[in-house]
RNA sequence: GUCCCCAUCGUCUAGCCGGCCCAGGACAACGGCCUUUCACGCCGUCGACAGGGGUUCAAAUCCCCUUGGGGACGCCA
């Protein structure tokens, strides 16, 4: 094969929302696979909703999720000129025409057809007057009366459309700007793209590009359409649906490679493989195995993947990742002046208890406040601070505060030494203690979270309990 | 209305140029094991070829119809 040109070409109308996402990772995905190049183009034709920061935003989200793009970006607005000199060759070949017909004419025609049954369509009515340029005319693309249109779609297969269900579709608008089958054409074709993979709601704008291209003369990419991602109930995916922004999975604390080897899934698979990195995606995706039918998203599936990537992340990478998030969580002042090294055992203890950074973050708390701010769950504060378990608290802060070195090691065993001096069972002694370091019966080892606390903290935690604070 | 596309467990999917599939994996749910808690992990249960016709010795796999879903029909992108 020839070399793989791929582009993905975003409207900066808002943030890069996770649909657009999955069809950038797929065309970056074949591009890098092949060997190829990968293109970004801003579709910022519409003057009125296109923004510069959203353009930076979805660069930005690029970036996060490791999509690189080869040379400069293409921006629609700066390509006037190149889009006209191809209106001009249409123009001079016969394949276009002038239009005089206004835009409330045209819809009177939609309409007119629409009451006939038939479908709504620009009737011709300037196709033979031979008009030239003129204040308020288009420029209209000279549809051939009879044949076929056909390509052989990456996913949906071949697909035939019959020309007179297209009619002739402006190319350039009045006030000179191309329309966007017209700009997509001509960018397509000079950006040298060789494969186009874009959402199926374009797939009925494909024959009307094949047959600019064909009036042009030009040869004709490949097409891959790959549907459309539904929200959990099956719907169009909308803000009822919650996140739909990458940007927003970000600030949750979501790790990108866990967003894109969840989206990848997302209408393509590798037999039963459910976990991608990004080089075994570069190294499987070749556009094959693309699925036709839309997928329905599924964030309880997405956390999972996220949990799955957290747990294989480097601790010394996880802890960095972790830090703005516990400094978001309003805990940054806990970690001291080296707050990595902190990070780190918390990450230890609680990487396997966390689906995201932000809950991961929020997990630490309990061991960053102080004693007296620690927040005790009421069932269990109720069911573990009985007399025996306070009597318990008060032996067992007289044992760790005379435990040296206070580290781990030494504190499980004169845990486990005072459960067996006493003829204790375990499951006497345990509740209690971690109820009165966490606050709650949940959390990491009881030695390991001692550790951690310091042996002032520590007893400190054994203490208030007892005294009924 | 017209045209185009789609259709396997609740969800993502494997299988789909026919037989190895009374349909496999994953998430979720449920049960169990492990365990000082919560998790992780492990084991197991529940659970689908939309319906109807063909073709064939044989169909989830091929064809047709129906139904259901989606998309498009702009001087928006």
């Amino acid at each position: 094969m020839s070399e793989v040109v791929t582009r993905f070409a975003p409207s900066p109308t808002g943030h890069l929302h996770i649909g657009g996402a999955r069809t950038a990772i797929f065309c970056w995905l074949l591009a890098r696979h092949f060997g190829g190049r990968f293109h970004l183009r801003i579709e910022d034709t519409d003057l009125l909703r296109s923004r510069q920061e959203y353009t930076d935003s979805i660069l930005a989200s690029m970036r996060w999720l490791g999509l690189d793009w080869d040379g400069d970006l293409t921006y629609q607005t700066q390509r006037t000129d190149i889009y006209n000199s191809y209106v001009d060759r249409l123009l001079e070949s016969g394949h276009a025409y002038w239009c005089s017909c206004t835009p409330e004419e045209v819809e009177a025609m939609r309409e007119e057809a629409r009451r006939q049954g038939l479908k709504p369509r620009y009737n011709g009515h300037c196709r033979t007057r031979d008009l030239g340029p003129g204040e308020g005319r288009c420029v209209r693309l000279r549809t051939p009366l009879t044949g076929k249109v056909l390509f052989d779609d990456m996913v949906k297969g071949k697909i035939a459309v019959d020309v007179s269900e297209l009619d002739d579709m402006v190319i350039r608008r009045a006030d000179g700007m191309p329309t966007y089958n017209m700009a997509v054409v001509v960018d397509d074709h000079e950006m040298g793209i060789t494969h186009v993979i874009r959402g199926d709601d374009h797939v009925s704008n494909t024959p009307r590009q094949i047959l600019i291209y064909e009036a042009l003369g030009l040869p004709v990419p490949r097409f891959g359409h790959v549907p459309m991602i539904l929200g959990p109930d099956r719907q169009k995916l909308s803000k009822r649906h919650g996140a739909r922004a990458v940007i927003e999975y970000q600030k949750d604390g979501l790790l990108p490679q866990a967003l894109v080897s969840y989206l990848v899934r997302l209408g393509w698979s590798h037999g039963n493989q459910e976990l991608f990195s990004l080089d075994e995606l570069v190294q499987y995706f070749d556009g094959g195995n693309l699925n036709p039918a839309a997928a329905a998203f599924d964030p309880a599936k997405l956390e999972w993947c996220n949990a799955h990537f957290m747990r294989e992340l480097p601790l010394d990478q996880l802890a960095a990742l972790a830090e703005p998030f516990v400094r978001e969580a309003g805990l940054a002042d806990r970690l001291g002046h080296e707050p990595l090294k902190r990070l780190e055992p918390l990450c230890v203890m609680f990487r396997e208890r966390a689906n995201n950074l932000a809950a991961l973050a929020e997990s630490f708390r309990p061991l960053l406040v102080s004693a007296a701010e620690l927040t005790y769950a009421e069932k269990d504060a109720a069911r573990h601070f009985t007399d025996a378990g306070k009597a318990h608290l008060r032996a067992l802060a007289e044992i760790f505060r005379a435990c040296e070195p206070f580290n781990a090691d030494t504190l499980e065993a004169a845990l486990n030494a005072y459960v067996a001096d006493n003829g204790l069972k375990f499951k006497e002694v345990a509740p209690p203690l971690r109820t009165a370091l966490m606050g709650f019966m949940g959390g990491s080892h009881l030695n390991e979270i001692m550790a951690f606390l310091g042996r002032q903290e520590t007893l400190a935690r054994l203490t208030r309990p007892v005294q009924g604070a």
